[in-house]
RNA sequence: GCUGGUGUAGCUCAAUGGUAGAGCAGCGCACUUGUAAUGCGCAGGUUGCAGGUUCAAGUCCUGUCACCAGCUCCA
């Protein structure tokens, strides 16, 4: 008999050769019914995987993100089946499970249209509802590639050439369809409950360029028709917080045909922008940095000499001044260093912290413009601290400090964290590369940060971590990021004084929390939906009269609130009060006070939260108190 | 940049190849109102732009620009 431990730590013996299946049938009806798959031994097997020696199971349901990947990769087979039937000179390509969905990709001779994607639905639906089985078995490398070549399936084939040698080969078939899969999958069609294709893109065989673009369908699916009806809803009002629309609904910033990729900012979105500016300067303050501002055009030898004329050049707009070639400077740092070498500096004074609200331009591709996400004129936070080499570390940890009070503390946001290393195209020696990376490396331990390694995705200058936030859709956008450089020092020969009274290189960090104040404010109208905390709100308070009687009485707390420090306005209009209302939480206004004859007798003030609803009546004084406690303290 | 899709009033959307329309917003008038939309009226357009086909184009074709989704690339 074999043991087999289940994840509750309970032991039960069965005979060598039982199949999951079969277990988890004698566990229940109502698990067998659940379960997709299983964890065997830290090893994820289809449930027809029998068991030879005592294991740790662990049985998984859609509730398991393991089991949803199965879930969703097998619907992918399930789509790529389909395609096969109505398309059968289509090519398959690759066909993972992605966060909340997967997708497969097909060489098709035209692409598909959105019938197609509705037709190809209803394939898929047969086929689940045909109850196939997933039948896993393994192949040599050359039965595989034959087994390939004879479906007439290229790509295969080089996925296959490119597996290490000894892998096990192994392929699923479901009815006709044969796909090559590691998987494990669930144990057959009829599992799939709710399907949806969404939508279909173009996208690079392999993620290069220079392959052929392949067609991508993206879709879906659920155990329950209510769980993705629920996940078409969410979308749904995701789409709602768009900070594209919200920019135009709030009036905070917009994008017009005449400049696109070059944002506008409206007197609201001002606001904003001005108070994270003013709160990014405290701090800044507080943390020993020393504010700059460089030109925006410098003469194009600079960038020849920093190396962004070699590495950068296609990013870059240029002009002419006087005949003179000049460049628009795509980052800070350069003129940075200027100010850095417009004097000798002292051992003594390291390490200096020049901070940058910088705006810089940069040619972006015009596929990619986002928004105030992905634009071509941008403004960074950004800071260049020239330090010593023993200097470094701490340095990296006090930004990494600070950009967690930031998101963390003060936004509330979730973020994670990227290690990017040394590109292929990039200045400076490996020796040099690998301090740098190691400084990073180093001080993320130091603070205990999880990260995830990007090789090859470093800046041309030296490594950096990267701090990702999400938005609506949960797509990630690289927003804070922190970066060494050993070859900048170098190329402009920056130096201190030591205590020794000879010339050092200094290290140089790049910079910037926020990341770029616009793709910073798009993240936080998302994050936000818009109503945002009462010491970024545009308006903080709105006074609603009731009848123009109390016009005067209005106009006089708007004063008083407006003395306060507060951001005020008034609806003075004749409009009953529902109709004022509705118009100050559509803007997402934190604080309506509404006053009526009642208000004016007893000199009070009628509260109304944004959220909380009617907080009843209170002395203007004791809701100044209020509100002002909330702009000190950053209430979100 | 690439693949596909979409461009009609400030916004959201209608309109068989046959006189461009509605709601909201705006403006005017009336209503003087108690916690998410009062009523009536007025105005608003070279249908993204440029060509073409046609007796006739918002609608069909070509080009172009912008936007949307994805790919590639990045804060």
């Amino acid at each position: 008999m074999i043991k087999v431990t289940l994840k509750d730590g309970k032991v039960r013996e069965y005979g060598p050769g039982t199949t999951l299946e079969t277990i988890v049938k004698d566990l229940g009806p109502r698990i067998a019914k659940e379960t997709l798959a299983a964890r065997v031994n830290g090893e994820l097997r289809d449930l027809s995987f029998a068991l030879t020696e005592d294991a740790v199971v662990e049985f998984l349901t859609f509730a398991h993100e393991d089991g949803q990947k199965i879930y969703r990769h097998s619907t992918a087979h399930i789509l790529a089946q389909a395609v096969k039937r109505l398309y059968p000179d289509a090519k398959l390509a690759i066909g993972p499970a992605i966060a909340d969905g997967f997708y497969y990709d097909f060489d098709v001779e035209e692409p598909f249209t959105r019938e197609d994607l509705a037709k190809i639905e209803d394939e898929m639906k047969k086929i689940i509802k045909e109850d196939l089985t997933f039948e896993r078995f393994e192949a040599s490398r050359d039965e595989a590639l034959s087994l390939a070549r004879n479906n007439g399936e290229p790509y295969k084939v080089e996925l296959i050439e490119d597996l290490p040698e000894d892998a096990p080969i192994s392929f699923y078939r479901q009815g006709e369809f044969v796909d090559l899969c590691a998987g494990p999958h669930v144990p057959s069609t009829s599992r799939i409950k709710a399907v949806k294709l969404l939508n279909v893109a173009g996208a690079y065989w392999r993620g290069d360029e220079r392959n052929k673009m392949l067609q991508r369908i993206y879709g879906t699916s659920f155990p329950k028709q209510s769980l993705l009806d629920d996940y078409l809803r969410r979308l749904e009002e995701a789409k709602r917080r768009d900070h594209r629309r919200l920019g135009v609904e709030l009036g905070l910033f917009g994008i017009h045909e005449e400049g696109p990729g070059f944002p506008f900012f409206y007197p609201k979105g001002m606001i904003l922008r001005n108070e994270l500016e003013r709160f990014w300067r405290e701090e800044h303050e507080r943390a020993g940095y020393q504010e700059i501002k460089t030109p925006i055009i410098l003469r194009q030898d600079l960038w020849e000499r920093s190396g962004h004329w070699d590495h950068y050049k296609e990013n870059m707009y240029f002009t002419s001044i006087d005949e003179e070639n000049y460049a628009i400077k795509p980052m800070n740092c350069p003129g940075g260093i200027l100010v850095y070498k417009s004097k000798v500096h002292s051992y003594r004074e390291l390490p200096i912290r020049l901070g940058e609200l910088g705006l810089v331009h940069r040619h972006e591709l015009s596929g990619v413009l986002h928004g105030l996400m992905r634009v071509r004129a941008f403004t960074q936070d950004d800071a260049h601290i020239f330090a010593r080499p023993a200097q470094v570390e701490d340095e990296i940890v006090k930004i990494i400090d600070m950009v967690e009070y930031f998101y963390r503390d003060v936004f509330g946001f979730d973020y994670h964290v990227e290690l990017s290393t040394k590109p292929e195209k990039a200045m400076g020696s490996d020796e040099i590369w690998d301090m740098a990376t190691n400084a990073l490396r180093k001080a993320m331990e130091t603070k205990g940060l999880a990260y995830k390694v990007n090789e090859g995705d470093g800046a041309f200058y030296g490594p950096k971590i990267d701090f990702h936030l999400q938005d609506c859709l949960g797509r990630t956008w690289q927003c804070g990021t922190i970066q060494v450089d050993f070859q900048m020092p170098e190329k402009f020969d920056l130096s201190y004084v030591g205590e020794d009274g000879e010339r050092h290189r200094p290290v140089m960090l790049h910079r910037v929390i926020f990341g770029s104040l616009e793709r910073f404010i798009a993240i936080l109208t998302e994050h936000f939906a818009g109503a945002f905390p009462v010491w970024l709100a545009p308006v903080q308070v709105k006074v609603l009269p009731i009848t123009d009687r109390q016009a005067n009485y209005a106009k006089n707390i708007e004063e008083k609130l407006t003395g306060a420090g507060l951001r005020v306005e008034v609806d003075l209009r004749n409009e009953k009060i529902g109709y004022k209302i509705r118009e100050a939480q559509v803007q997402k206004i934190p604080y309506m006070l509404v006053v009526g004859d009642k208000e004016v007798t007893n000199n009070t003030v009628a509260v109304r939260h944004r959220s909380e609803g009617d907080l009843g009546s209170t002395t203007l004084d004791a809701f100044i108190v209020r509100v002002t406690d909330e702009i000190r303290n950053k209430t979100r």
